[in-house]
RNA sequence: CGCGGGGUGGAGCAGCCCGGUAGCUCGUUGGGCUCAUAACCCAAAGGUCGCUGGUUCAAAUCCAGCCCCCGCAACCA
């Protein structure tokens, strides 16, 4: 019996529960559940990152202290994972007292061997992320992340040396090839590598942010976000009880592309530098996108993606998600896509699989004995079943979740074909072909019996609804999921409704309409300013009413346009010169995308001339030009008549 | 030269690391069956594997150069 301790990441309580959280928890819960299938000693970890500066905000923001407020979202995570089944053994929480001793144990231990120093840094440093920056990675001043301007801070903090295991981690990473996979990510974490590592600074002084856990050996400080996150993997095994001895040396994480760098960097070396073994394996997936565009960028649609789960079924959700992403690949999220696998896969193939082989079984009846022999076709579908094992078993040994559900697939094509050609329902017309009838109808109440194995990691509900439906002969374990070996026809009752078919030709009132909502955060000056309320922008947008006071305010005016030219790096950026009455001025308009500069010289266009000004990809803009936009295309405003440039327009 | 991902039949993707008849799902067309959730099964049509060179007996796969798309802007896994 092998042991396997997965975790995934704990996630930052700035945020509800979503799609992406739900996407890294079902894969570690498939994965776990596979695990235990195989009889391994399985421990699943998951749970919630709740210091740091951001929640210390939204905390106060809310009204809150940082602790309610964590409690509270914590809270979520917990009921999330519980509705959705999840099968995790702990869940952590870094404010918990066992938490902070262990991070506080690891920090004196590395401050005794020397591994931390005190010293003075002087840097760019992004509230946002919470780190600072270097020269290099800064753009044309910005944070590269945010784009938002970045603050000079100069303070003592204290640093782990973690440039001095650059070589040590380069060379365990080429050691170890199956380290980080998929290989494209150790690529990427060796391509860090190439670059100087700069030591970490892993303090916070106090007087900037109280809300984490205190260095033990200065008050005046409390550890850096990371530092304390990530020991969190640690932590919730390190007190050694009966229930957690003996895991950390079996650790393996799963993440998100997006936090690979402490995973794949920060993480190592500071184990090494305290002394304790490495984790054995870092498995890296991809993003979803949804609606043809990055999932987060709109409010409302992550959320109610999340949202499908309710309304077609958990294990349709857990289908889709392990179904449709390669693992380490982007992937599509769309309700479409959606409704095509649960139609395709889930109703026809497989529910439909159930559906017809238990009502043939049922409606003969149990066999005690089955006494006619073992032909070809059956031999094939004991075949088909141990192939689909063992791509099962090989493909989640490297978490392909997508090529383990292709083999159980072929495996279902093949008993739908089996059915086919062996006709049940011909045979049971003519008494005399009774034994081969009971012979067919042992082989798919066998089958049936393979599938509520094998698919439970991926379909619990379903899964055990076909193993209650067949009586559940033999235990549940991977084993077991052997066909060929029965020789009686169990008593079945029928499956009807495993997974009902959606009607796609009606249309139905779902919530999801992707695409659409996406258009309302493009507006035609681009973005970039208005830092921060970029998603509270959605919510006011077609509500509330201004008097005609509020719109005299804005000085809308004609301009003629005397030259345009892209902005430089940019997309969607123009820098045009207008000449507005006796003035002229520059303005940078998000137009690219749908007019060629030259084709908007000597036009007259209608802007905004007294907006404030904002620089955008380093060009000063003074104004904004008015344009319609649909779908990514953008309209700009002209005038029907002629009109000299100047004009007011109301 | 900001970073990363990708270009394979109508759509969505696998294959590429470890060269050797181009595969899957959906869709289309024709047929079969009637146990089943208008499902299931069979067959057919449909591809110069982004472009150009190179290596090789052999390139979707390896090498070089080029073209084009997408993400990165915080409720980010």
């Amino acid at each position: 019996m092998s042991t396997f301790y997965l975790t995934t990441p704990i996630y930052y309580v700035n945020a509800r529960p979503h799609l992406g959280h739900a996407c890294t928890t079902i894969m570690a819960d498939a994965m776990c559940r596979y695990r235990r299938l195989r009889g391994d000693r399985v421990f699943f970890l998951t749970g919630t990152d709740e210091h740091g500066e951001r929640i210390a905000q939204v905390a106060a923001a809310a009204g809150k202290s940082p602790q309610a407020y964590a409690d509270e979202i914590a809270g979520a995570f917990r009921e999330t994972w519980r509705r959705l089944g999840i099968t995790n053994d702990d869940f952590i929480r870094t404010t918990e007292p066992r938490h902070k001793k262990v991070v506080q144990e690891v920090l004196q231990r590395l401050y005794d061997a020397g591994e931390i120093y005190f010293g003075e840094y002087g840097g760019w440093y992004c509230f946002g992320c919470e780190r600072f920056y270097t020269e290099k990675e800064i753009v044309d001043g910005k944070c590269p992340d945010h784009q938002t301007a970045l603050t000079f801070i100069k303070e003592k903090n204290y640093f782990f040396k973690m440039s001095k295991y650059q070589a040590w981690l380069i060379k365990h990473l080429e050691d170890n090839p199956g380290f980080i996979q998929p290989d494209r990510y150790r690529n990427e974490v060796l391509g860090f590598l190439r670059e100087p590592l700069q030591d970490l600074s892993i303090s916070r002084p106090t007087s900037r942010l109280e809300w984490g856990i205190p260095l033990p050996f200065d008050d005046k400080y409390v550890t850096y976000v990371w530092f304390d996150a990530l020991l969190n993997y640690y932590s919730a095994v390190a007190s050694g009880g009966e229930k957690t001895s003996g895991l950390w040396e079996h650790v393996e994480h799963i993440i998100g592309k997006d936090i690979l760098k402490p995973h794949g960097v920060y993480w190592p070396t500071m184990l090494k530098a305290a002394g304790i073994p490495l984790y054995r394996r870092l498995h890296v997936h991809g993003y979803w996108s949804l609606g043809g565009s990055k999932m987060s960028k709109s409010v409302g649609n992550v959320v109610e993606a999340f949202q499908l789960t309710d309304k077609y079924g958990h294990d349709a959700f857990r289908y889709f998600l392990l179904r449709e992403m390669n693992f380490g690949l982007d992937a599509s999220f769309s309700e479409e896509a959606f409704v095509d696998r649960l139609n395709a896969d889930l109703a026809n193939d497989l529910g439909n699989l159930a559906s017809r082989a238990s009502t043939l079984i049922a409606a003969t009846g149990p066999v005690a004995q089955v006494t006619a022999p073992v032909e070809a076709a059956d031999r094939e579908i004991a075949i088909a079943a141990a192939e689909a094992r063992a791509t099962l078993e090989q493909a989640m040994e490297e978490f392909a979740f997508q090529k383990a559900l292709g083999g159980i697939w072929a495996f279902i094509g093949a008993v739908n074909r089996y059915v086919d050609t062996s006709a049940p329902w011909a045979l049971a017309k003519d008494a005399a072909k009774r034994p081969r009838l009971e012979r067919v109808l042992c082989t798919l109440a066998d089958s049936l019996g393979f599938l509520g194995v094998v698919l439970e990691p991926f379909l619990p509900d379903a899964a055990r609804k076909i193993r209650e439906a067949i009586g559940a002969p033999g235990p549940l374990a991977l084993e077991a999921a052997v066909v060929g070996r029965l020789g009686s026809v169990p008593r079945v009752t029928k499956i009807s409704g495993l997974f009902p078919r959606v009607d796609t030709k009606s249309p139905h009132p779902g919530p999801l309409t992707t695409g659409e909502r996406e258009s309302g955060t493009l507006s035609p000056q681009g973005r970039g300013q208005g830092e921060g309320l970029k998603g509270e922008g959605l919510k006011g947008e077609g509500g509330g009413k201004i008097p005609i006071a509020d719109f005299q305010k804005v000085e809308l005016r004609v301009a003629e346009v005397l030259a345009a030219e892209r902005v430089p790096k940019s997309k969607k950026l123009l820098k045009l010169s207008i000449r507005v009455g006796e003035e002229t001025r520059t303005l940078v308009a998000g137009v690219a995308e749908s007019y060629e500069p030259e084709a908007l010289v000597g036009r007259k266009v209608v802007i905004v001339a007294n907006l404030e000004p904002a620089t955008l990809m380093g060009v000063e803009s003074n104004g904004m030009v008015l344009a319609a936009s649909h779908e990514g295309t953008v309209s700009l405003l002209t005038l029907d008549k002629d009109v000299p440039s100047g004009s007011k327009v109301k």
